[in-house]
DNA sequence: TCTGGGGTCCTAGGACCC
DNA sequence: TCTGGGGTCCTAGGACCC
């Protein structure tokens, strides 16, 4: 931690560089002459199958549609709109051409999400001999160049500055825009004012409904305040959270190369599934593709989670930690089956989503001594015989494509 | 309107150990 | 027989982010 907690340290230099409506813009570059050339574009799941809206074109938010909204609302209150799936690889792949574009800035890029990205800069001003805007401006065109993304970037003292300093930079319709704002230190203050507290990020709908019962909407709302004040509304944690925030103060640094805590992978199904054979055919496919995945990553795993949502959306899970980690699709089902028939005896009805995490991961270079006898299905312990199964089944994999050996579990 | 899929972090209670 | 406190690990659920 830096030690200076409660005020605003203007020695740090932090960018937020954020893709401008990403899943869109790689949608239209992987299908130039489809969805290139379709201006009111929504990119998401088929309202067939239950989809939301990932992302859409500026035109078409025009009519009200937004991410996370039911794709089945979306086309209602934009008919025309072209609708395409999520382009994920393609995805994947811009997002990491983007890290390596501004990596060539400095190794301090933390990526926050598949399209943002935090850059740390601090002591670097005298370095390259420029102010802040002037280097998030070379960024962009860096990123515009290399991978064909137009990019807004916001720069302060904090993450939260710059987070909300990047939204001031979008492009709006009707409004030009360069793309990049930047918060001079000792201006953080003043720039917040201009907030809702449900800009603030991580204040949602459960902590905004809170503060609105208190007569606080906004920055300025909160900003007359004392600390003591705010403490006894909220409690300590969040008092004292939300009276540095208002004042552009955020202590969390900027981490490169975060380590993954979990691997989830999990299915809402087309329509609810009541049968509990069926559901055992899903979590087949589910374990098959997160434990695969896991091993792609090199990690072995200790905790194995299922999620079951039912058709009321009541969402329930249940997890078991092994003595030992493990990575093979045989133990990863066998645990999975059990947790959900657990599940399954406390409440039987139509199931909307089925899941499977992996938690607890250790890298797999660590090695754990693995039983030679062939152990019970429900003693969670793995045996060589289940990892050279699991070596057979990548390679397969690696040569026929994530398909073969019925990933999809249809 | 009828709610995705991938994550992170926090809390609270119970088990267990010293 | 009554009475501790602290620490760690685990489970379940929930808020929140893009």
């Amino acid at each position: 931690m830096s030690g200076k907690r409660w005020v605003v340290d203007p020695t740090r230099r932090i960018l937020l560089v954020d893709a401008d409506a990403f899943y869109v813009a790689v949608a239209r570059l992987v299908d130039p002459e489809g969805a290139g050339k379709a201006p009111l574009l929504i990119v998401g799941g088929s309202a067939d199958r239950r989809g939301v809206v990932t992302s859409a074109s500026y035109e078409a938010r025009a009519y009200g549609v937004h991410s996370a909204m039911p794709m089945s609302r979306a086309v209602r209150l934009c008919p025309g709109a072209t609708v395409v799936p999520v382009p994920w690889e393609a995805c994947g792949r811009k997002s990491h051409e983007i890290k390596q574009a501004l990596r060539q800035f400095t190794p301090a890029v933390e990526q926050a999400s598949s399209d943002e990205f935090y850059v740390d800069l601090t002591g670097t001003e005298r370095l390259h001999r420029e102010p802040l805007g002037t280097t998030a401006r070379r960024m962009r065109d860096a990123v515009a160049r290399e991978t064909s993304l137009t990019v807004s970037i916001g720069g302060g003292t904090s993450k939260l500055v710059a987070k909300l300093a990047a939204g001031v930079a979008k492009p709006r319709p009707g409004m030009a825009a360069d793309g990049v704002c930047v918060v001079e230190p000792g201006r953080e203050e003043e720039f917040m004012r201009r907030f809702a507290l449900a800009d603030i990020p991580f204040v949602g709908p459960k902590f905004q409904g809170r503060l609105e019962q208190l007569g606080l909407r906004t920055v300025v709302d909160v900003v007359p305040h004392d600390r003591v004040t705010l403490v006894g509304w909220l409690g300590r944690r969040e008092g004292e959270w939300l009276y540095e925030r208002v004042r552009g103060v955020d202590p969390a640094e900027v981490v490169p190369d975060r380590e993954a805590k979990s691997i989830s992978r999990d299915e809402t199904f087309a329509a609810d599934i009541a049968d509990d054979a069926a559901l055992a055919a899903r979590l087949l496919a589910l374990a098959g593709r997160a434990a695969g995945d896991l091993r792609e990553a090199g990690l072995l795993a200790r905790t194995v989670t299922v999620k079951l949502r039912d058709f009321d959306f009541t969402t329930r899970s249940a997890a078991r930690t092994l003595p030992e980690p493990v990575h093979s699709e045989r133990v990863v089902y066998d645990v999975s089956r059990a947790l959900l028939a657990k599940l399954r005896r406390a409440r039987r009805v139509p199931a909307r989503l089925l899941g499977v995490a992996l938690s607890n991961l250790v890298p797999a270079e660590a090695g754990t001594q693995l039983s030679l006898l062939d152990e019970a299905p429900e003693s969670g312990l793995e045996t060589e015989r289940d990892r050279a199964i699991a070596r057979v089944i990548d390679r397969v994999r690696d040569k026929y494509g994530p398909d073969a050996l019925g990933r999809g579990g249809r």
